[in-house]
DNA sequence: ATATTATGACGCAAATTTACGACATATGTT
DNA sequence: AACATATGTCGTAAATTTGCGTCATAATAT
């Protein structure tokens, strides 16, 4: 790895890592938010809920809060949700601007790799 | 792992994980493929190479050629590029039915997570 | 003031991922 | 046959991810 983390890592300023374009660093990242199944359900979740508290979602999947909590902040790290405060409870939803961000990623991915037939 | 990863790989069995449905566990899987810079870096480069070998590859980026041949594997796992041997070498190529299938997942789990407004 | 409730943060263990060097194998060359 | 070339496999080390229990904190309710 080698690889220099920072405190902040939500949005903050993808630092120099190894050799990657910071593009392709950034799409990874938004792809690696959707690559666990409990992140998908939370978000799907999200859906159609429109906004929802941590424990609920925890109550819907297998895992424990304090898991789903984790889930939910790698969500919001990769600006798919956020969340406002509501009394004792936080509420999520899902962020416009961050869907618009994966939306754009992989249309780009997609109209890149998008082939018809096989080379090989 | 302890994932039996059998030869076909690719649509092939999806045992006993945890507790989430067989598709989120296929559609997360197809999103942790392109979840880190190389793989993107490399499904790139063959989408503009139409096919090419893993030494070819491994000369692009800032990594040794085992593991862009572990990458390699990784995406042909997810079924997305495939390969055929070529005298000593192996040429590998986008496969259009693991691309389909990437479209075909992301389009459904963008359809039903766009949003135009923030519910909070 | 004292419970109760909902969360986030911290620490830890197990499982995975990532990266590589050293080998083994197979195909062409000379 | 002896060599060089292109890959895949194995073993290993380091870094990350995942999952969860325990605490600390803040907002309500009693």
């Amino acid at each position: 790895m080698s690889r220099i983390k920072s405190s902040g890592d939500t949005l903050v300023g993808e630092e120099l890592k190894a050799g990657f374009s910071d593009r392709l660093y950034r799409q990874a990242s938004l792809f690696k938010a959707l690559a666990h199944p409990a992140r998908l359900a939370i978000l799907y979740h999200l859906s159609e809920m429109e906004s929802c508290m941590t424990g609920d979602v925890a109550g819907e999947l297998p895992l424990s809060r304090t898991t789903v909590g984790q889930h939910l902040k790698e969500l919001r790290g990769a600006g798919l949700i956020k969340g406002t405060v509501e009394g004792v409870r936080k509420n999520y939803c899902l962020s416009p601007s961050g869907i618009k961000a994966l939306k754009v990623a992989s249309e780009e991915l997609l109209s890149r790799i998008d082939t018809e037939e096989a080379y090989c």
